[in-house]
DNA sequence: TATATCCCGAGTGATTTAATCGGGATTGGT
DNA sequence: ACCAATCCCGATTAAATCACTCGGGATATA
């Protein structure tokens, strides 16, 4: 299980399109400027997303995305295993001597152990209750403009680029350091 | 918190001293070849190790490492954030506005709360530990060959590069996807 | 003095991340 | 029939990170 930005921003854009999509299918371009993540990108990781039938799409003028299946129905660990996926099972693939020398493995149970724990976490928080938390913050949701067309062409605010993956998870200062 | 490889080699490393420094200071040359890890490379885990006094150095001949404090005293949680430093904590500063749009950060608590549970897991487990379940596992610790020095020169098995962060932390199939 | 060991900073190639780019397919409104 | 909105998709890219290697040094023992 990876964590990394790429699964923030898919949590955030899905927590997003639920928050509106009961007024019809969601844009990508309005998640993008809401959310500030690149339409590009947006599009990759929503591309992931339906293959894993997280999300529906409808093309053409008013088309945009909604969620493949309800919301409570839809855990974080979903979402990330969707985006992040773990195809290479590669080194250590189970009972396989991991360190080549004597066979065994000494780290091995403590990984499947955490690993487990994180999923286990992950797969407890539902998409429904992310949408509640952001409700009971006092978040608003717009209703969207119908047919009206944005009249004054708002200047677009770019999102920033943040490269490489230093924005994937630090532990910041919740466990106290010597 | 990142859990790379570089975390799994400095925990394999810490078992390793563990079990056998009761014998006196174990060289990082010994290690490498049981675990099959690059000298140079223990040597910059060793070196951060240190400097958070999780061990102590020896030097010269019949020197090498011992641990800093008990291996009851030394959490798992202690060796990753020892070697996989957290050091900047740039983006959403915890108050700060995350999205950069409204000043709200949607997934803010949410991997708060998987980086506490995570440490919480990882603090849980004392290095103590995974060194009784490899004994329990029936590994056995050879005794120091005292001043013996190698009589064949035993061809070193080099150590397998893993390039790049592939290796750092699948899912494999702990979760059933589609 | 010779050797074993730790110490340290600089460099490196493969890989990943977080995008961008350029084009294409589909559909709705006119 | 057309146009524009929207999804779709693969190729490419710059910066960052990872997992090391390299070359030299410091320190202690025999």
């Amino acid at each position: 299980m990876r964590l990394t930005t790429k699964g923030r921003f898919a949590v955030t854009a899905m927590i997003d399109l639920a928050l509106r999509q009961d007024a019809g299918p969601v844009t990508l371009a309005a998640i993008s400027q809401r959310q500030q993540i690149s339409l590009s990108y947006l599009e990759q990781l929503f591309g992931k997303l339906r293959r894993h039938n997280l999300v529906e799409s409808t093309r053409g003028p008013g088309g945009g995305y909604t969620l493949g299946r309800k919301s409570t129905d839809i855990t974080v660990a979903d979402i990330i295993l969707s985006v992040d996926e773990p195809i290479d099972a590669t080194h250590c693939g189970g009972k396989e001597n991991c360190n080549g020398g004597d066979g065994r493995c000494m780290t091995h149970d403590l990984w499947a152990s955490l690993n487990s724990k994180m999923v286990e976490f992950l797969d407890s928080v539902s998409l429904q209750k992310l949408v509640d938390d952001q409700l009971a913050k006092g978040l608003v949701v717009e209703h969207k403009p119908s047919i009206k067309r944005a009249i004054s062409p708002m200047p677009v605010s770019q999102p920033i680029r943040l490269t490489g993956p230093n924005s994937v998870f630090d532990l910041g200062n919740v466990f106290a350091k010597s």
